[in-house]
DNA sequence: AGCTACCTTAACGTGAGGGTAGATATTCCA
DNA sequence: TGGAATATCTACCCTCACGTTAAGGTAGCT
């Protein structure tokens, strides 16, 4: 069957991203759609829009999108399955390797980074809390009897 | 004893934040040094360097600054103990409250939306360590013999 | 043909700082 | 006390990832 194609909106509506980011993408070289229509209508593949997808996974992980535009270059040039052979050899593979690595121990890295926010934004909403409740015990003639 | 005051340089070590922020703070109004040196060094009490820290745990929550410089306000005007009889009364202490309450409320949809984005990075770098892996296993003439 | 919903480019705005220059302050130490 | 070294000042422009507005074109239906 012929490939579904997307515009913008619908892409938006499965991605989450706004019109205006999926373009955003695209004046940058993240990614831009394979086709348009006659009247200029960008048209997205299915893969493309997968591709935007992972992008919207990755930005929790604060890359620049300079460095997002490097990952898709390096997941691209990947083998599909585990059991194909490499489609690469010997230097090239090595280099693929590498910053593949480089990816990863940097998103591990901003994982903890991340993790350390979220304790940090816990400790302060709690603390929010029990100043509002600090609030509300010490003006009783405002709130209800307990009976 | 008199009060320790201290220039940027130290507040930025011990708040982490850097020089250039803490100007910016003051830029924006979210917190300006009372003080400076007859040459125009700015010096913070250390109530104001608390504030400064306060505002750094803050930040991983992406309140813009003006809710910062808001809350800040809100904090302020709350009573120190849980003793004292409320600084405020009637309206005053109601605006106080739903306003604290409004915060609270964000803070704590921010931290549900941190927990969602450390998922999704964890599974990105998850995935990445997935492909490496593929990776390096489809190479063996790189790798070391296991024996 | 007209309507509506959707889409286009272009240009400017914004938030939260970063970076630099060039001038002044403060401190340290001989 | 006089430099030298270090810290800080203001003022300005830069960046990044979009948001916003304006003005107009397209797709598809009736």
């Amino acid at each position: 069957m012929a490939q579904k194609l997307m515009r913008i909106g619908e892409v938006a509506e499965w991605t989450g991203l706004s019109l205006r980011t999926i373009r955003h993408y695209e004046e940058v070289g993240v990614l831009a759609p394979s086709r348009r229509t006659a009247g200029g209508f960008r048209l997205y593949t299915e893969a493309e829009v997968r591709r935007l997808a992972l992008v919207r996974r990755m930005r929790p992980l604060g890359f620049c999108l300079e460095d997002v535009r490097e990952l898709l270059g390096v997941l691209d040039r990947l083998p599909e399955q585990s059991g194909a052979l490499p489609a690469t050899s010997g230097e090239a593979h090595e280099e693929l390797v590498a910053r593949l690595r480089k990816f990863w121990l940097e998103a591990d890295a901003r994982c903890a980074d991340l993790r350390g926010q979220l304790q940090a934004a816990e400790d302060f909403a709690r603390s929010l809390h029990v100043q509002l409740s600090r609030l509300l015990d010490a003006a009783p003639e405002e709130t209800e009897p307990t009976w």
